[in-house]
RNA sequence: GGACGCUUAGCGCAGCUGGUAGCGCUUCCGCUUGACGUGCGGGAGGUCAGGGGUUCGAGUCCCUUAGCGUCCACCA
């Protein structure tokens, strides 16, 4: 059997075969087992409604190499998938779609709409799912949740009822943003704002007694309608003697008070603000503490309503135009003032947000935030990087309570019951079929649903079976990593926290890694509406998952946004062609029957070192992961691989595999075998596809390396000494192919090569090498010896000489040594300079200071070596 | 108004607990080297945004200024 691969690695004829593979295995399912320490990451759930973008990728990649990584450190892993119900984004879509066939929701009723919903549910919900299993997503499908399914609905309505209960959920009339495209209540966190121009019109109100009037200010004139007072602030002199008169309010001409209150700012404006509780959070306060009337003066698609007089019907702007019209007209206007302000809009479909007073249901957050707090204070949930603490305990405890009510169908519908005749509120699991109070049976449900983020709150336990005890909420929960980004931890991992807090007593995970949004090439974030989003599966298609998966995971620091660059990723995929071609080379020098990776006895200096490198990468790569420090332990293999393994040991293995020594060319193949598969295992979390294909291919045990065993650190692998010869070897190698480029002597031009120094024992063992990385024609390695005619070269370790004939310039060898003996003398200073310093032989660590008096042994033996030349030229 | 982040080679970025600055791309020179030209060898390119401080020593810690960016709050 020839083991045969293309010479060019296509991601495509591996991928989705693979992935089969690994599914039908059964190697992503997890079970709780007793012998094994869980490792539990639940996904943030995508919506049903979306695509997979460059966000999810990075999201998806990060949490599937922390995946892997524990998988094959043994432990019990699970990643627990799902999907998002998304009720505004969803409804928003189906409500678009039944527009064009001019049907409405009410037209439909809710049982119809709710059926057509889960039918398009059934139709697009899975294309994410199918999305991410591109990446190469290592979840447990079987496991697959929906934040609308049955028991997500059953822990939904546990924690509504047990916080209800508890007084923690609450109903009244508060103000609440609304927004009228989606006719729906958001929460604040739901609201964006943005800074746009507008205008500051100064209007007076006539006061009622004749003797004047007030002047104030607004920026949404149009909330005139439903003012009823006007304030003023206590001290300010200049109004004191208006405050309990009242004044008429124009257009209306309602008679309205003249109050004092705090929070009136003396020099803001011309210190007067009008009062309209019904629309302004600020106002609404005010309002409650001079008891003053509400009127709500729009309806819920932002038009003026029956309160509104003659401008009932009128949109909200046209209202707005009408109004200040009239107010001109009528000796009110003052004057216009162009001004920038911050206005609100929804983060769902960017309609300016009205607050108004509704009657919603909350979420009381004071109680329930304070544990949240204290649990990232103790430590007991970590924040990577640290300083999203800041933004946590920042929102955390200017926190307001979270109105929890939305004027949808499509979500979870709140459990509470009304009796028509007495009013009583009933918050129970079932139905009830008669008023507990008055035993009426005149009962209604209430209409509305939950904000989807209460559902996601439940996330991590809910998937897990809670409210049951189960065996596996038992065993893998709490969870372990958190992975999302710093835009979402409002919405969902602060809520997450205290939820997990409140209703399992435990923190939900241990640790959140916060990541950034990958933006385009020129830093600018990707939106439908600049068109410049990057398709990952465009580029799963041109370059493999792998490359996408390492580009994202490369380079990338916690918490950071980081830039889409094509280039990049073109690099990822060279990389991994690189390996693919390594992995051929080892497959085209193995014997069918090689056994698989092993460490045979006898090492030669050149296996002792790469098994040394190797093993502390092993050391370095593991305890990065430990630490979350991602982008570090992908640079650190990519380096590893390219650079050590490929470009030097594999070259180095190339004289023995080709010599006739059985043993020897046995010991390479060994040791090939070995550190390539060590690395592949290393690498799998990062490139799972084209790592499993070389590994299937190599000489293995086992079904799969996703579920092979992690390497190990291993003492007796480091071996101090042969690095350090053979770190002479390559130094004086890389010397001579300086020297042979510099004087521009093409490899094919070879030549002996003498070798004067006192390592005799190490420069024989790597004198081959010179032959085959150096352009040596053979190598001659003895003490003292001289050349004549010929080119030198200092290391620190040797003097090196190539006769090399005519190119030889004995002039020119002595002006380039004596420009080397400069440069080597400015390194001598440099460290003499530090050791001729009292305070740091005194100061600084001892370590520190010996590694010093080596650098500058090290420096004055090379300074030797160069006068010796020189002298010997003159 | 408050908080945070970024500013390191032409471009995109790393740089962990402070010890003479690294990676990729680009660029220049050379190479049909029996794994790979998606490659090999070699080179050029940085007063680590400015200023101050701590320290024997600072890209790394502290203060400060500037530019860019993000988040939160919001004065009607």
């Amino acid at each position: 059997m020839q083991k045969q691969l293309d010479k060019i690695y296509d991601p495509a004829k591996v991928e989705d075969r693979l992935y089969k593979f690994w599914v039908d295995g059964g190697y992503f399912h997890a079970e709780a087992d007793p012998e094994k320490e869980p490792y539990t990451i639940v996904i943030p759930p995508p919506n049903i409604t979306g695509q997979l973008h460059m966000g999810h990728a990075l999201d998806e990649t990060l949490q599937d190499i922390l995946i892997r990584f524990r998988r094959m450190q043994g432990r019990a892993t699970l990643w627990l998938p799902g999907t998002d119900h998304a009720s505004i984004a969803t409804e928003a879509k189906i409500v678009a779609a039944m527009a064009e066939e001019g049907i409405t929701k009410e037209d439909l009723g809710r049982e119809k709409f709710l059926e057509r919903a889960w039918e398009w549910k059934r139709q697009y919900g899975g294309r994410i799912v199918e999305q991410l299993k591109k990446l190469g997503s290592s979840c447990d499908w079987d496991r697959e949740r929906f934040t609308l399914d049955e028991g997500c609905n059953k822990a939904v309505n546990e924690v509504f009822i047990r916080l209800y209960e508890k007084g923690l959920i609450y109903r009244g009339e508060r103000i609440i943003n609304w927004c009228p495209t989606c006719c729906t209540s958001i929460s604040d966190a739901e609201v964006e704002y943005e800074e746009s121009d507008g205008n500051f019109w100064h209007l007076r109100y006539p006061i009622t007694d004749g003797s004047g009037y007030i002047e104030l200010a607004t920026t949404r004139p149009e909330t005139l309608l439903g003012d009823t007072a006007v304030a003023v602030h206590p001290d300010d002199e200049r109004y004191k003697a208006l405050i309990g008169k009242t004044v008429t309010l124009p257009l209306v001409n309602r008679e309205i008070p003249v109050v004092a209150d705090t929070y009136v700012e003396m020099d803001f404006g011309t210190g007067v603000v009008k009062i309209t509780p019904a629309h302004d959070p600020n106002d609404f306060e005010v309002g409650l503490r001079h008891n003053l009337e509400v009127i709500n003066v729009m309806t819920d698609d932002a038009h003026i309503n029956e309160k509104g007089g003659k401008y009932a019907g009128m949109d909200r702007y046209e209202a707005r135009k009408a109004i200040v019209a009239d107010l001109d007209e009528g000796g009110f206007l003052v004057k216009v003032e162009p001004m920038k302000h911050n206005v609100g809009h929804c983060y769902r479909c960017n309609s300016t947000v009205e607050p108004r007073v509704s009657k919603q249901w909350f979420v009381k957050m004071e109680p329930l935030a304070k544990p949240a707090i204290d649990a990232v204070k103790k430590g007991d949930i970590k924040f990577v990087p640290e300083r999203f603490n800041k933004t946590y305990f920042n929102w955390m405890e200017n926190i307001r309570d979270w109105c929890i009510s939305r004027q949808l169908w499509w979500g979870h519908r709140i459990p509470a019951y009304y009796c028509a005749d007495c009013d009583e509120v009933m918050v129970t699991l079932d139905a009830p079929c008669k008023c507990s109070k008055c035993g009426s049976t005149n009962i209604s449900r209430d209409e509305d649903t939950l904000d989807t983020w209460f559902s996601s709150a439940l996330w991590p336990f809910s998937t897990l079976g809670w409210p049951d005890d189960t065996d596996d909420l038992k065993y893998f929960y709490p969870t372990n990593t958190l992975v999302t980004g710093y835009d979402i931890i409002f919405f969902w991992v602060a809520r997450m926290i205290f939820s997990g807090l409140e209703y399992t007593g435990k923190a939900p995970f241990d640790t959140v890694l916060i990541h950034g949004i990958v933006r385009d090439a020129q830093g600018r974030k990707m939106s439908k509406s600049l068109g410049n989003g990057i398709d990952p599966l465009v580029e799963i298609e041109k370059y493999g998952a792998d490359a996408l998966r390492f580009t994202l995971a490369t380079g990338n620091s916690p918490g950071n946004d980081m830039r889409y660059v094509p280039e990049r990723v073109e690099a990822s995929r060279n990389f991994a062609n690189k390996l693919w071609n390594a992995s051929r080379f080892i497959l085209m020098n193995l014997p069918d029957d090689e056994p698989a990776a092993h460490l045979p006895e006898k090492l030669s200096m050149e296996d002792k070192w790469v098994l040394s490198q190797y093993n502390r990468l092993v050391a370095e790569v593991t305890d990065n992961l430990d630490k979350f420090e991602i982008g570090m332990s992908v640079q650190k293999l990519y380096d590893f691989i390219w650079d050590v393994f490929c470009d030097w040991y594999i070259e180095l293995c190339k004289v023995r595999l080709n010599s006739e020594d059985k043993t020897a060319a046995a010991t390479a193949r060994a040791i090939l075998v070995y550190v390539m598969t060590g690395v592949l295992k290393l690498l799998h979390p990062f490139m799972p596809y084209i790592t499993e294909e070389i590994w299937q291919t190599l000489p293995h045990d086992g079904e799969s390396i996703m579920v092979s065993e992690w390497p190990k650190f291993t003492e007796s692998l480091v071996f101090d000494e042969d690095e350090r010869e053979f770190g002479r070897i390559m130094d004086a190698i890389r010397a001579v192919r300086n020297r042979r480029a510099e004087m521009n002597v093409p490899p094919s031009k070879k030549a002996k090569v003498y070798i004067d120094t006192v390592y005799g024992d190490t420069f024989r063992k790597g004198a081959i090498f010179f032959e085959r990385l150096a352009s040596a024609s053979e190598t001659e390695v003895q003490e003292g010896v001289e050349v004549e005619n010929a080119v030198s070269i200092v290391t620190v370790d040797a003097k090196i000489y190539i006769p090399l004939g005519e190119l030889v310039d004995l002039a020119a060898e002595r002006a380039r040594l004596e420009k080397e003996r400069e440069a080597v003398l400015k390194d001598v200073a440099f460290v003499e300079n530090k050791l001729n310093n009292p305070s740091f032989v005194e100061k600084a660590p001892e370590k520190v200071v010996a590694a010093q008096r080596e650098q500058l042994a090290r420096h004055q033996e090379k300074l030797a070596m160069i006068d010796e030349r020189i002298a010997a030229l003159k």
